[in-house]
DNA sequence: CATGAATGAGGCTTCATTCAT
DNA sequence: TATGAATGAAGCCTCATTCAT
């Protein structure tokens, strides 16, 4: 008795079986997830789960959501109030990279949702509004780089958040096959500060680059 | 009788267990994928899978490898003979965003295959060497661009072909979870016009960009 | 409701699949052996096997170590305190002889594990300690036995030990092959009575037959 | 073409598929061997098997059959013409135990069968018959022994016959547990050199000894 | 709130046997 | 005679979920 750490803590455990249920989507997806991890690994009890989120799915759920919960809070970090747009988009490109980099959680949850055609995700209420401040961000950041005129003409902001965040995205999600197939070892960290930069590189040159802009007249 | 379909032909059942295999794991993944469901599409009993390809995991091997195949079969349409380093970068970059686009089977078996930490892939003998003959088309491309100066002079082969690869394959990879969050029809024809557009756009951008260059010092 | 023989009873659950798993496993060895039949007999779900056991080869493990369990209780029976020890080694002979036409079980299940040349005996970790009670039995008799003069000087234990159960073994054993053959009804009580006088007749001609100890130098 | 070692010859074939399907079912017991493995030892097609045999339980009968019928053969090399009924005996207990040590598949198939309650041995036509030459040499050895006075009286051919054959096949059907138990490599020549020689007194002091006859009014 | 025993459906795999050639 | 592709039944095992306490 007295073992405060197990018995009668609501709050704890619900959050415990949610961080497992995270780990354990992330490991294996959604089908290959066990129920019985899960509750093992959050030292809980199994019917615990079934009480506080219902079933498989539902937890699932509470586990995408929780992601993106955690995405909107970093969010936060990215207060871009500089007066150079170059210096705000190459921040902006970073905190994408950095994110990604220190939540693999993230990508495989993302990436596993998108491998069911983001089944659970559309049962999802408040994730809709998530992105919206950093698409925000990027349109101011935009816009003021136009008027600066620093950055071309035909900047879109969709196109563009797209790039900057799936350059980053596609080498944390496909790590593992081009590393085996190019015989690299992606996740060094010589590796990835190479890859980093490169990265903001490609994306400058794209918003600063205001010749090229007709260029895709030939196409 | 007569039925010439579905009697003793091992090549066509084996050809039709693997593509049915190939459909199942890109619809569900490897724990999701049902060896029941395989036997049905390719109209073969179930002890056909075994009797050819041993078990579930040496059939997704299987698959796996097919899919890699694919795209060195579609390797040889991509015979850039071009003077103009720019158009070829141009081809180089359509032919990975065309291919995505029309075999989403290779985009979701190799999204798969790295939730699984390339576990199967590994064990592949000679999927390692096929990738190679795109990384020389394109250490070709950037020669010829360099050469003629047209190209700038830090591009590393490896880090622009994943920047090629990866603008493209993210846009597939996740269409389902950005087109929910942002309300868009990302499959739609004239969305993908759009961005088939901005990907050349983007690397075009970036490999003539010599300017910046040095800007990368500033980070 | 009221049914208590079926709700909420582990150790019962346990008990019954482990009798039920003996008598399979003798009825048709581990390959015959039907994991359904065997819940079926203990009224038990099929998923409860696993629950507690594991897998069918350690239910197989536990219903062998239960057999020498059985075996090691008995032992209890044979305790010898007799000062004549041609009464010691008869009681001796005779306890073996009852155990095996009793215990059809043990016999069976010793038969299967040799079949399979020992290979789940030899992960049992407290199996082999469960014999030497019995060695230790026939090593005081032999001692006594020759310190009186009434047992031959070369006595070796273990040799002696195995002609012990080996011939009433062998008799159980074997019966219905031999009982075709030589289309006796080996079962039957008079039969049985009959060889039961016979085994104790050749142990006990053995053990006190002082004059061949020196024939054994013919061969 | 010129492969006359695969081609077209059906007594070669029927004799591979029976040493297969002996060495199979040694190994694994009927319901644990592999018709596959047997097809595939034997160097035959599967269909073959069925073909010549029938299907598995008549082929197992067969390799029953086939086992008996080395017993047969070996028989003749015991030619007791001896004048003494000792060495006699001695060398019809020798016979036994050479014929367990020299032909494990013997005893593993009588074990098996006596599994499974000599189910086939049943339907067998010619079995019953094979056994008999040995019964009479004992009876010859016994009446000799008995009118030359060097036996003891109340010898009963039948027990005598399964003590000189159960207490040397109990040391080879049963020598995995055995050995394990009590961890001595029963297999080991100079283990057996000294068994073998036990085995023989056993049945010696048996059968010479006269005095013990009346002790078993005793019990 | 918490436990873990119990369940039924369904998953992968194996098997002896038959069929078309 | 010989081959090996094809089959349906059944085996072991796993899973998410519910029930009794």
């Amino acid at each position: 008795m007295g073992d405060i750490t197990r018995k009668r803590n609501p709050e704890r455990t619900q959050r415990l079986i949610l961080e497992a249920a995270v780990a354990e989507f992330c490991e294996r997806g959604f089908g290959g997830a066990r129920v019985d991890n899960i509750a093992e690994a959050a030292g809980a009890n199994k019917r615990m789960i079934y009480h506080y989120f219902g079933n498989k799915e539902a937890l699932y759920l509470a586990a995408l959501e929780e992601i993106y919960a955690g995405l909107r809070n970093a969010e936060h970090i990215l207060d871009i109030e500089d007066d150079d747009p170059v210096e705000a988009i190459r921040k902006f490109t970073l905190f994408h990279w950095e994110y990604y980099d220190q939540h693999p959680e993230f990508v495989k949850m993302l990436t596993t949702e998108n491998l069911m055609k983001a089944k659970y995700l559309k049962r999802s209420n408040h994730v809709r509004t998530l992105k919206s401040p950093l698409m925000e961000s990027l349109k101011r950041i935009i816009a003021q780089g136009q008027q600066t005129g620093v950055f071309r003409d035909d900047l879109d902001a969709f196109n563009l958040y797209l790039t900057i965040a799936g350059i980053s995205y596609f080498y944390f999600s496909n790590a593992y096959t081009f590393g085996f197939v190019f015989n690299r070892d992606i996740m060094a960290e010589h590796e990835k500060a190479d890859r980093r930069q490169h990265v903001v590189n490609v994306i400058i040159s794209y918003v600063t680059d205001k010749a090229s802009t007709d260029s895709t007249a030939l196409s």
